[in-house]
DNA sequence: CTTTTTGCAAATGATTTGCATTAAC
DNA sequence: GTTAATGCAAATCATTTGCAAAAAG
């Protein structure tokens, strides 16, 4: 099985490393997961790395597309292999917890680019905001003086 | 006009202030615009006040639904007075320019929330990414080691 | 052996905090 | 007079950079 990672990782271009194959790997396990949780996970299985090596990592499997970076505002980046199938995420104003959604509208693309505004559009993202499980009877409210707003469309 | 600014800063339960005019005002003439920009065009009207101040009011504004505030992946967040109104937004990839995009579906809300993932859905948000007018004909190119990946829908 | 990756330390950038001072109401 | 807002300095957090050492091909 990880010999189809590392032939994504040579068509892809990159070297295949054993931190990039732990990387990939430990995020199958955890989609979704930013670059200190990964970081922690890895070292969780006795695999030593840097926090700087891992946001490395990803950042050259994100430009080489392997992998699919996520920024939900307000909160450190996300990663996660799916990539090149058109779906969204749910992410939890209290907890930050980000899950997948597959595209309400049916089909890809659900939403048509075209141009607009002087720009010429070639892609969209769509992120919905909610609330989790775990949040959902009692949220924790976390408020900072400059709270973000997260309740418009 | 600035009694309407006036009107609606106390109907939203904040106390009128010379900086929040201001910053209000300036959001009407350069909307989408970051706190250091704010600031930026704030001192160049001779208007002495803190980035952090701009952070504090636009924070506060913010969470009195007053402005919404806008967080393209990568760049700093940006403001603007059209609140309510559905509409989404384009960054231009090269130069992070922000632009409103009425909705292309057509009414609001062109998204229909649901339950999903186990996560109360309650609010979406679209995010285009393209090229502006500027930046078209030649897209200056800024690499970074960890250059993000926005081609992905 | 050549080029890409990694590790580490230091830098950057945006935003937040704590708290004393000042302005609104 | 109270309470909320501001100014300022310092702290925080995610991410990036620069460069030397190590690993991949």
């Amino acid at each position: 099985m990880s010999v189809a990672i590392e032939e994504q990782l040579r068509l892809s271009g990159l070297r295949v490393t054993e931190g990039r194959l732990r990387v990939l790997r430990m995020l199958s396990r955890m989609p979704h997961s930013d670059a200190a949780t990964l970081h922690g996970a890895l070292r969780a299985e006795d695999y030593r790395t840097s926090l700087q090596s891992v946001h490395n990592m990803l950042g050259s499997l994100t430009v080489a597309g392997v992998i699919r970076r996520i920024e939900p505002a307000g909160s450190a980046a996300r990663y996660e292999r799916r990539t090149n199938d058109n779906h969204h995420h749910v992410v939890c104003t209290s907890c930050s917890a980000v899950a997948d959604i597959d595209c309400v509208v049916g089909q890809a693309p659900c939403l048509h680019p075209a141009d607009a505004a002087g720009f010429t559009i070639f892609s969209a993202e769509v992120t919905f905001w909610g609330v989790c499980n775990g949040c959902a009877p009692h949220p924790p409210i976390t408020i900072s003086r400059n709270e973000k707003d997260r309740t418009t469309a």
